[in-house]
RNA sequence: CCGCUCUUAGCUCAGCCUGGCAGAGCAGCCGACUGUAGAUCGGCUUGCCCCCCGUUCAAAUCGGGGAGAGCGGACCA
């Protein structure tokens, strides 16, 4: 697999290929980077990017993690000293989800994000955006139920975050989108280039295969989940056996969350998936990608279920180290 | 600053006029059927009716005050 492959694997969208390709020319030293809100837990689209970023780094690439207390606090999310609180321990579990301690920096916002001159270029990004466009797009990562002023503010530091990290390629969700598209306009009104970005799935809802894994609502795998928990979890997840399922009677989209999370967070972290199987079934399952995986169960030969007890443990294995971690720090 | 509308189950809302057991759809949960889930069928759960004060035998409902949300207007020397 050549570079500019490994660096854009399992993305949904990657802006733009050009200047992609030429990161990949030489990806040693070059930095990305993320941008998270604090939480105490690490939940699965946490993971999701962390997976992405190993994957850079495997690739020679240094990363920093921003750990975003201020766009926290200014999304409605809690007092600061609540976020900052919760910010270290989030440090702690996503260096034992497997982020290699030398190669990731973590970055906290409120280090950098009020200094004179930061402050001085936000307004000036402030000046260059219109209320509707800021609002937008935060459209997907707002929290609380009202659009605050704050929240307008929150994208377009973001934006500069990118500048003054010194970041080469942005990472994030696909609910950044919007976000990272703005500030490729905004950024060169104040000389800036506009940051090279890619952005990786959102795992659909786990009981439905509809929308997105929530975590306020609906069913969240998250890194406090027990061994218990996570086999309940999956279990009771939607599993049609296919890659695309039919849509909903109300004509929404389906996606398999089961597939999803094989092939976003199970085959970039192991070599060989290893399916156990009753004798009566025809015994044990071996894959050394996901493709055959997907095959397998379209074709019938892979049962649902036994896909789902594969991924509860390969999960399960994921998850361990940091919910150690939780542990401890509790 | 002024005016109008809204606030009831996790969500969308009905009920308010004309006071009398707190409702529906969806979601959720439990079973049946499937070697998973979903679909289907059967059953079940869910409440600070935004808050306070008042009227009344009795208030989600009527009156007063307040809060939050949405919309409009005014001010612009």
């Amino acid at each position: 697999m050549d570079a500019y492959e490994q660096i854009t694997r399992n993305v949904s969208e990657v802006v733009t290929e050009d200047e992609v390709r030429a990161l990949a020319e030489s990806p040693d030293g070059k930095r990305a980077y993320v941008g998270y809100e604090p939480s105490g837990v690490l939940h699965i689209g946490h993971m999701l990017t962390a997976t992405k970023l190993m994957e850079l780094q495997d690739a020679g690439m240094d990363v920093t993690v921003l750990l975003a207390d201020v766009h926290a606090y200014l999304n409605d999310k809690g007092s600061f000293e609540e976020i900052r609180d919760t910010a270290e321990r989030m440090k702690a579990q996503f260096l034992a989800y497997g982020l290699d301690e030398e190669q990731t920096e973590f970055v906290l916002g409120s280090e950098f994000q009020f200094d004179r001159e930061y402050v001085l270029d936000l307004h000036a990004l402030e000046l260059n955006t219109t209320l509707s466009r800021a609002e937008r797009a935060m459209a997907e990562i707002k929290g609380g139920d009202s659009v605050k002023v704050s929240q307008a503010v929150y994208p377009l530091m973001q934006a500069l975050d990118i500048v003054y990290l010194d970041v080469d390629l942005a990472i994030g969700g696909m609910e950044q989108r919007k976000v990272h598209m703005l500030a490729r306009d905004v950024l060169p009104a104040i000389d800036e280039d506009a940051p090279t970005c890619m952005h990786t799935p959102l795992i659909a809802d786990l009981s439905s295969g509809a929308g997105k894994m929530s975590s306020s609502t609906g069913t969240t795998i998250s890194m406090e989940d027990s061994t218990k928990d996570i086999e309940e979890k999956v279990n009771a997840a939607f599993c049609p056996p296919t890659a695309n399922p039919d849509p909903a009677d109300d004509g929404t989209e389906r996606e398999n969350p089961v597939l999803q999370i094989f092939e976003y967070h199970v085959f970039p972290r192991f070599e060989q998936v290893v399916v156990e199987r009753p004798e009566k079934y025809g015994g044990n399952l071996t894959y050394d990608d996901y493709a055959s995986l997907e095959a397998e169960l379209e074709s019938g030969e892979l049962h649902p279920m036994d896909a789902k007890t594969a991924l509860a443990s390969y999960l399960d294995e994921l998850i361990a180290p940091g919910r150690e971690k939780i542990r401890a720090q509790k």
